[in-house]
DNA sequence: ATAGTAAATAGTAATATTACTATTTAGGAG
DNA sequence: CTCCTAAATAGTAATATTACTATTTACTAT
């Protein structure tokens, strides 16, 4: 978690308690927490924490590339996913929104620094398989 | 469009004039529409249609595949994108929440097998990339 | 330590999205 | 063509997300 505060640090964003409170919650609430489950567990250290202020802090992190937005089509809200070492990617289901990781990339670095070429900084990327889990396969 | 109906034909689902509508909508308001741009396309037509029946056709159409939700972090709301022919995905700017085609696809068919004997069945995927583009990029 | 400054925040308002319910309607059977 | 039934809809309520503004606060330089 260091490394996310030299970071902020590192690119001039302040170090205030609320961004560290939404940095543990990205932590202790995985995996795959909504907005509102970090804003509840931000509120027990500081119960005045707005809910503007945890949706504020999410957009810096993924502008960042320090959290993942994993977004379930067809349901409320989006999922936040803090990026803890192993890159990774996701199965979604689009019946019950269920969400696990897989392993898989296939994303090469040449591909990015096209990208970069055409004059657009790749700072993350997210690749996500929708379908249906073995529960829902049979109402699918 | 015809393929689009017969599918929906297919899996049991009526061919209402909203659900026409819809789809109409989706691609007469490319590329990338929001729900509401749809919406008020819709409306020209069909006066009456609720903006619910947009979110639940959109929804449908994703859940058949019809119709890629690209997510913009930190913007408000998704755009959508009727699945015409080529397959392809997006360069997504973190700043000002442009989004551009790019036709690369690293995906190979022999993944998603290997997650379809997980159980999972795979409908579709989608690739972003998120960064800055050209005119955002001294900013961020 | 103190003051200055721009960034960050709380609180609230506005907007986007989803859920719910009574009613309507598309498509199939007779 | 008419009836039947489950699916779809309109309208509204509830929720999730974003925008805005006056105030507070982390950091820098003195």
């Amino acid at each position: 978690m260091n490394d996310f505060l030299r970071l902020l640090r590192n690119k001039g964003f302040k170090l205030t308690p609320q961004r560290r409170a939404v940095i543990e919650a990205l932590q202790a609430c995985s995996p795959f927490p909504t907005a509102q489950e970090i804003h509840r567990h931000v509120k027990n250290r500081a119960p005045d924490v707005s809910l503007d202020t945890v949706y504020r802090n999410l957009t810096l992190l993924i502008r960042l590339g320090i959290v993942n937005q994993v977004n379930l089509p067809g349901r409320s809200g989006s999922v936040f996913e803090i990026v803890d070492g192993n890159h990774h990617h996701h199965l979604i289901c689009l019946s019950c929104g269920h969400a696990e990781c897989i392993d898989y990339c296939p994303v090469i670095p040449q591909k990015i620094a096209q990208a970069e070429e055409r004059g657009f900084t790749v700072v993350s990327h997210s690749l996500e398989f929708y379908g249906y889990c073995r529960a829902c396969r049979p109402a699918g």
